[in-house]
DNA sequence: TAGTTGTGATAGTAATACTACTATGATTGA
DNA sequence: TCAATCATAGTAGTATTACTATCACAACTA
């Protein structure tokens, strides 16, 4: 069987050359994505990336900034995937409820059978993406990159995923924080079932089969308990009591 | 009126000397917060903090090893922190749904009119964790310093929260996973509606009352409509339909 | 054949993230 | 009251990071 073969289109703004068109643009590509994994983003440098691929630092500025920019591409690139991945799966789908299921198991799984990137390893920058992804956005810098675009793909990402919770409930009030939860508790939970257990109640297993359908379990009932529960009238949100039974505390 | 003095009781290994038995150590503690605020945690550095308190290095070096130390430093007090305050405001309370509104806002707002700490900015630091908070565990040392406990103040305030949940619905199947969810979404959804608002459903507002006021209402409504869906059958996960159908796009 | 593209080699700078060692005034406790 | 130790400052040095700049050169392209 022939797999499809991917190319994704990624934001112009995060590269200097696109690397896709060169030999070393993809070596840079892959091999960041395995460096990245063996020594995790802080460690990770352009000197150690130059000296893994027989190539120079300068070399490496010519395709990117710096390493964040190169990470930004990267994760851009997980993004994008995942969107198509999702786009795949849905055809043909006309149940909501079903595509919901397929979304929350796209978020958990990486690899796709019927489709493939020549350079970059999809499970490997999984890996990344759950331990580390979430510090794309996270920095004083957001809102300057956040003008280049470069967090649009996880926008069309998380849109993709809150209008099929729209169309599960016309009238959810909160669409898009449930979106962006599920893909964050997505992560999340598979990086809290393998460093910090007591923070998930995924079943401490090896087996990753099994992580992932109790993940899944897990996420479709927060969707669908979220999604279910119409209850539209706002909660009091003042404290009535306490306040001053806190100052007996003071003596 | 007066506050109390809050001293909090954060893990030994995370410092060489213990930075609140000492004038230099105090400021080191309360203009990290500032700088690291101001700069963001990648730019921070000892140099800049020892400039800026008028030290050295070498100095600093005495405190804490590194700045990922001191960082997992703030990290601890300020999860400490937030769970002496939904101690101290849980006192007297009975139901366990109010327990869970009060610990939301608790997890929104990070002030407290009547505790108060003698040289941490709260305000900042809470700023500081809902931009980088989550680096504390997001790295390739986790392990190594889950051992040494580096974490066990974020994994028992979660805790303190799962037990509430589990009070309000006593079979309740994944209770850590919601604890742990909320924290993080709490801390995501202030973030993005600063930063990356399409990602939330806080309403673009200036008005932090306001944005707390969504923020609560979201919060409680997904941790709510988790804990009130009793829906124990487990869901048909695997798909049943395209696989197959996928293959059309191989031509 | 001249020009462009892609890459390599070399060198240099400023900053980071430390380590090591010395010096000194203040406190304390025997 | 004298020695010890404590808290801090100072100075120097190393390895690495995160770049920037310049020149050389081979391959391909118009």
């Amino acid at each position: 069987m022939k797999k499809i073969e991917i190319n994704l289109h990624i934001n112009p703004k995060t590269y200097v050359k696109n690397p896709v068109t060169t030999d070393l643009g993809k070596k840079i590509l892959e091999n960041s994505v395995i460096l990245i994994d063996e020594l995790g983003l802080e460690d990770f440098s352009f000197r150690k990336l130059a000296i893994r691929i027989s190539s120079t630092e300068s070399s490496l500025y010519r395709y990117f900034e710096n390493k964040h920019y190169l990470f930004i591409y990267l994760l851009n690139w997980y993004w994008e995937w995942t969107s198509t991945r999702i786009d795949l799966k849905l055809i043909n789908v006309k149940e909501p409820e079903e595509k919901l299921k397929l979304i929350i198991r796209t978020l958990i799984d990486s690899s796709m059978k019927n489709a493939d990137s020549p350079f970059i390893d999809e499970e490997i920058l999984h890996r990344i993406v759950v331990r580390e992804g979430t510090k794309a956005y996270h920095h004083k810098l957001v809102d300057t990159e956040n003008e280049y675009g470069f967090f649009l793909s996880y926008k069309t990402l998380c849109k993709k995923i809150s209008d099929v919770i729209i169309e599960l409930s016309h009238n959810h009030q909160y669409p898009k924080t449930l979106a962006s939860t599920l893909v964050e508790t997505a992560n999340n939970n598979l990086y809290f079932a393998k460093h910090l257990p007591r923070l998930t109640d995924i079943k401490e297993e090896k087996d990753p089969e099994v992580i992932n359908d109790d993940l899944f379990q897990i996420l479709h009932h927060l969707a669908m308990s979220s999604i279910k529960n119409r209850n539209e009238n706002q909660v009091e949100n003042k404290p009535k009591v306490n306040g001053n039974k806190i100052e007996l505390l003071n003596l």
